[in-house]
RNA sequence: GCCCUGGUGGUGGAAUUGGUAGACACGCAGGACUUAAAAUCCUGUGAGCAGCAAUGUUCGUGCGGGUUCAAGUCCCGCCUGGGGCACCA
């Protein structure tokens, strides 16, 4: 009987539906296993040869432990919202909800032609209203919530409001905001709106901010995907980024877990570093450099720290032009705000010798009038007399350490700087001797009163800073090399950081704006990877903060703004970019590094002494970097700081196809829809807030989704009669799928997104396998949302996937055709060198016969677009095209329909081809050949059991005997399934089939048709190739069950003992000889027979060896 | 540009993790069966050199160095393919 797979392909599966074999309960005794896909996005041209990879792979995990007694949950679902539904919809008019449907309904036929254990029962799909009533209640659950640093958990806001009534926000900080304070008496006094707009700044789900591809043209925002060389993919428009109010989720405030919680997953290194290296801890510190007018022309001159004039004409500022001066304080707005509460708490505890002091000085007792606590510059001295710039300090007896004078010094000639004068006392001098201490402030106060010029410039005390008003007046850096300090040449400031348009001066305000304006069109990854440098001084200065120089201020599009503080101190003589910086713009460099540093290239190593550094001279690169930033602290410019590149995620799109929010705006106000404040009829809170239906794909106005055209959705009114806005943004494709692992565990809940006794009985997944297109985003997504399920009680466990298995990518094949440009000729491959300029096309795979371009087919494709076209051949008369391997995409027509594949050879061919493709890890592109050999395998294997002649019916053709096996039959089975074992457990699944085929091909020369070993290598091979295996099995037993769930066979290794080895034998590593020995012979033994062997005495060549390596049970290797 | 990952015969890949490089397949060549084809089976197949042959011998895992008795595997420096870089999923 012959090897008819397409029958037994279609009996099998009735026979398997009709038995229910993968149904799975959430009720068994069995020990569990939740073995997981990711599923995938059901796109329109269908599924094709790369997505069944990973799902073959977890298919014979899932099969196979099952066999092992494992109750198994293997499921399977659609991630159905996204992009190119809506994209086709607004080309064709379908309903996105339409075509979705059609393309699940393929892909499940598709899925199930490769016959996969899934229990279809438990299927979701995240456009369902009935899925997406819950990814719409776990956002209201994080709008609701809030981190709490100190616990390190998701908490509900209540909590926060309760802390907030009892001692305002002084011990939790807005994340992003951190100097912005309130006490529970002003939150009290906040009105609602206020509030809200303070909660918001905590929210897990916030409103905020951010950029956005925008396309006036088309009148609607743009993924970056749509954005192909600076204009729309669609159409070639311009597009510009634009500023809108946008949904995110605070996945930072878990950066610390995220992190940490790696070491706990059974997931790649690779992939574990990819994490890390997305959330992008850094450590150093932030640091504050305040503005200072421009250097005079003969500072300038003297210093030679200012750069000249260069070919890029950037200083094109006259020397002697006046420069606005800004408008000198004690301290800056921002300063002060952040110090005041901290000065008023000292007011009102002063030690002994404060108490004492003030007493003294109070009332203007020494003439003049004397603060107390009152912020200057960065730091809050104990009495300041603004009048004539007199600071009066008391130091606690610590100060005698030379570390504390040290900090001390630099504090003084910090405020030196700034006009004051430094005057310091010890608590014992006040305390013992006051009279004393106080003649000696009367001297200071007269010689400053006898000089005319009075340096120190501040004039009063600023406005307390309103809420929400940027810092002005200082420039915040990012670094992670603090102890670089005295290296800094220059700053630079991300284009769009807000001080730009602030601080440029007069002379260079057209250049500035010319330079934002280009950097606006460039995308963050354009900007990132430009060789070319370019930038755009401001005409600004900083004033150093240890040395005092005047540094230049820059912009460039190197400095991103959403990383760190949007701008860097820049140290061209240790870093790489600050160097080209430096030298393109003939900035002058300064070396701390001596002789470390070329003047060619900045110092990266960071086994370095730092040199020409004042007090970090000498010191190494850690030690430096401690003190800078002991030094920052105790004088308050700058402090310690941890930061992540991890942004908070984008959680809107302007989007139709997607989840729709279940917010309404009162006010401009955000609010749940259940939320009492905004008063919502009770039909109005219920989830799911389905999506409206549209016919229209159009985006609504200014940039807003298409949901925003529908003023009967958009506008409700509420029980009192007032008109709500909803929420017109959709949520983004990662919603759905950030917690889909959830679903099916208890897919048909109708009061909870899972039952927590099915969450907890299934838990983790156990083995997820998927690309590593996803290593990011979604991992990363899903991984947050676990957590802040579990830190808000609805999850026992706070991480979704245990185990993580990378499928790497099967890649297309695609064909090309070279256009010249501007014609119809086509040019073959073989003879492209003769046209150096021509126009990539891809071509349909299926239209190319290998390489060879089908022409008249050609001719056809595209309503006939190159009907008329013209071919230059190749020397044999061919049109031979071009071949790139890359992602397979509908785009370009280079996708493999498993259908086809299927059809050919039958499902298990194609699954074991899958896997005999190579390691499951590693990218591959898809080709066909070779695909014979394992059908080829299968048909030998079939033959153990059948003669294949066909003219015979099953009967007559069967082989299979009750005869007893032989050892050496034993041994083949036995180590083959100790062999797949192993393998199927590391994932080796390439090597499995290979042993498979050895197997088969060891027994066809046994010709071995024994039911004692046929039996077990049946169930051996079921995860594999469970048609062919299911068929065989009930022709072997006749059994009633199904091989599916028979037990994975044993293997036993007394068939396995081997007691001699075949030694390699080397001379000098190479190896000359085999010689075999019993394994317990003794080394002497072994030694000495080796050294008699002609061939090694030949390589000897008389010589007496050096020595003799032994290594049991691997090799000799003899050292001449 | 940054992060991750790969590079081994004509091709896909294997190599017990430092111990005989090329398992298992594809392809190719030759042969058997057949009127023929398909299917199946057998033999050979990394390259060079020597030999009628058995065989011997040198080279060989992207490139250049290094460590080691021994390197595809470890270290340093390059070249190069693929994936990701936050609105494709």
């Amino acid at each position: 009987m012959e090897f008819n797979f397409n029958e037994i392909d279609k009996q099998i599966k009735d026979f398997w539906q009709q038995r229910e074999v993968y149904k799975v309960s959430n009720d068994s005794a069995k020990p569990k296993a939740y073995v997981l896909d990711m599923f995938p996005y059901p796109s329109g041209a269908g599924l094709h040869v790369g997505h069944p990879l990973g799902y073959v792979a977890s298919d014979i995990f899932a099969r196979y432990k099952k066999m092992k007694g494992f109750n198994v949950l293997h499921p399977m679902g659609f991630d159905a919202f996204g992009l190119p539904a809506e994209q086709y919809a607004l080309e064709t008019g379908q309903h996105p909800a339409v075509t979705t449907e059609k393309n699940i309904a393929r892909y499940k036929q598709q899925l199930d032609n490769i016959g996969f254990c899934y229990d279809w029962s438990r299927e979701v799909r995240t456009s369902d209203p009935q899925y997406y009533k819950w990814t719409q209640w776990i956002f209201l659950q994080l709008f609701k919530s809030w981190f709490n640093r100190k616990t390190q958990k998701a908490e509900p806001l209540t909590t926060l409001i309760a802390s907030f009534e009892q001692t305002g926000n002084r011990d939790i900080p807005a994340p992003g905001n951190e100097h912005f304070s309130f006490s529970a008496e002003e939150w009290k006094n906040y009105s609602e709106q206020e509030q809200r707009t303070i909660l918001m700044q905590y929210r897990l789900a916030y409103l905020d901010h951010a950029e956005v591809w925008w396309c006036e043209a088309l009148g609607t925002v743009l993924a970056n995907d749509e954005v192909v060389n600076g204009v729309s993919e669609r159409g070639g428009h311009p597009v510009e980024k634009k500023k809108m109010r946008q949904w995110f989720l605070r996945i930072t405030e878990f950066a610390d877990r995220l992190i940490d919680s790696l070491d706990k997953l059974d997931w790649s290194d690779a992939m574990k570093e990819m994490q890390k290296n997305w959330i992008g801890k850094s450590e150093g510190a932030e640091i504050l450099f305040y503005l200072t007018p421009s250097p005079s022309p003969a500072e300038r001159e003297t210093s030679g720290e200012v750069g000249v004039k260069t070919a890029n004409s950037v200083f094109t500022q006259t020397f002697n032009e006046e420069v606005e001066q800004p408008k000198y304080y004690t301290t800056n707005r921002q300063t002060w705000h952040d110090h005041l509460p901290k000065a008023k708490a000292m007011r009102h505890q002063p030690t002994e010798a404060e108490r004492i002091m003030w007493q003294e000085l109070r009332g203007k007792k020494l003439g003049v009038k004397f603060r107390r606590q009152h912020p200057v510059r960065y730091f809050i001295p104990d009495f300041v007399c603004l009048q004539n710039g007199l600071i009066v300090e008391i130091d606690g007896g610590y100060h005698n350490n030379p570390e504390q004078q040290e900090k001390d010094a630099v504090r003084t000639k910090i405020l030196s700087e700034a006009g004051y004068t430094i005057i310091r006392f010890s608590n014992d001098e006040v305390i013992k001797n006051i009279t004393d201490v106080l003649n000696r402030i009367r001297k200071t106060i007269e010689d400053l009163n006898g000089r005319s010029d009075t340096t120190h410039s501040d004039v009063a005390r600023p406005d307390i800073l309103p809420r929400g008003e940027e810092r002005r007046g200082v420039i915040e850096v990012f670094t992670t090399r603090p102890d670089t300090i005295f290296g800094v040449d220059f700053m630079v400031l991300a284009p769009e950081h807000e001080l730009v348009s602030a601080i440029t001066t007069a002379s260079q305000k057209a250049e500035v704006e010319q330079y934002v304006a280009y950097v606006k069109s460039r995308s963050e990854r354009e900007r990132m990877a430009e060789k070319k440098i370019s930038g755009c001084f401001t005409g600004a200065y900083v004033q150093h903060p240890f040395s005092g120089k005047k540094i230049p201020v820059w912009i460039s599009e190197y400095v991103l703004a959403g990383y760190g503080t949007g701008a860097i101190m820049a140290v061209p003589s240790g870093d790489e970019r600050d160097h080209a910086f430096a030298k393109y713009f003939n900035i002058p460099i300064t070396n701390i590094f001596g002789e470390k540093y070329s003047g060619e290239a900045a110092v990266s190593d960071n086994n370095v002494r730092i040199e020409n550094s004042d007090f970090l001279s000498g010191l190494a690169v850690t030690e430096a970097a401690e003190k800078v930033m002991g030094l920052l602290e105790y004088n308050e410019i700058g402090h310690r700081k941890i930061n992540y590149k991890l942004r908070d995620a984008g959680f809107s799109r302007q989007r139709y196809w997607g989840e729709p929010f279940p917010i309404v705006y009162q006010n401009d106000i955000p609010y749940a829809l259940d939320e009492a404040a905004v008063n919502l009829p009770e039909a109005l809170q219920q989830l799911p807030l389905e999506l409206p239906h549209v016919d229209q794909y159009k985006p609504g106005p200014e940039g807003e989704g298409p949901l925003a055209n529908i003023d009967n959705w958009v506008y409700v009114k509420n029980n009192d009669g007032e008109t709500l806005k909803r929420e017109t943004n959709t949520m983004p494709g990662y919603a759905g799928s950030s917690w889909y692992f959830l679903r099916y565990m208890d897919p048909g809940n109708e009061t909870e997104f899972a039952d927590k006794k099915a969450t907890d009985y299934w838990k983790q997944v156990d083995l997820y396998i998927g690309g590593t297109e996803h290593a990011v985003g979604h991992l990363l997504y899903s991984r947050m949302w676990t957590k802040a399920l579990h830190d808000l009680g609805y999850l026992s466990f706070d991480e979704p996937f245990k185990r993580l298995l990378n499928q790497g990518m099967i890649q297309g094949s695609s064909r090309l055709v070279y256009r010249i440009p501007g014609t119809q000729k086509f040019v073959s491959s073989g003879i492209l060198k003769n046209y150096p300029v021509v126009d990539k096309i891809h071509v349909d795979i299926h239209i190319v016969n290998g390489v060879e371009l089908d022409i008249k087919a050609f001719k056809k494709i595209k309503n006939g677009e190159y009907a008329n076209a013209e071919f230059i051949l190749d020397d044999g008369g061919k049109y031979i095209c071009g071949v790139e391997t890359e992602k397979m995409s509908k785009s370009k027509y280079n996708v493999v329909n498993p259908d086809d594949i299927v059809a050919q050879y039958g499902a298990d061919t194609f699954r074991m081809y899958e896997m005999f493709l190579g390691p499951i890890d590693i990218s591959k592109p898809w080709d066909t050949k070779g695909i014979e050999g394992v059908h080829r395998f299968l048909k030998k294997f079939w033959r153990l059991f059948y003669n294949d002649n066909q003219e015979l019916n099953a009967k007559e053709s069967w082989l299979v005997t009750a005869e007893k096996a032989t050892e050496a039959e034993l041994k083949i089975l036995h180590k083959t399934i100790k062999k797949i074992e192993g393998d199927t457990e590391k994932f080796s699944f390439n090597t499995a089939v290979s042993q498979f085929m050895i197997a088969v091909n060891e027994l066809s020369d046994l010709k071995c048709h024994k039911q004692e070993i046929l039996d077990p290598l049946v169930r051996l091979i079921t995860p594999y190739a469970p048609h062919i295996a299911e068929h065989l099995w009930q022709a072997l037993g006749g059994y009633t069950s199904s091989v599916t769930q028979a037990p994975f066979p044993v293997c036993e290794e007394k068939y396995l003992i081997e007691n001699r080895k075949v030694y390699p034998v080397a001379i000098n590593g190479k190896a000359r000889t085999n010689m075999a020995f019993s394994l317990d012979a003794a080394q002497d033994f072994i030694e000495a027979t080796v050294l008699k062997d002609d061939v090694v005495q030949k390589w000897l060549d008389g010589k007496a060896p050096k020595k003799i390596i032994f290594v049991k049970g691997k090799m000799i290797n003899i050292v001449v």
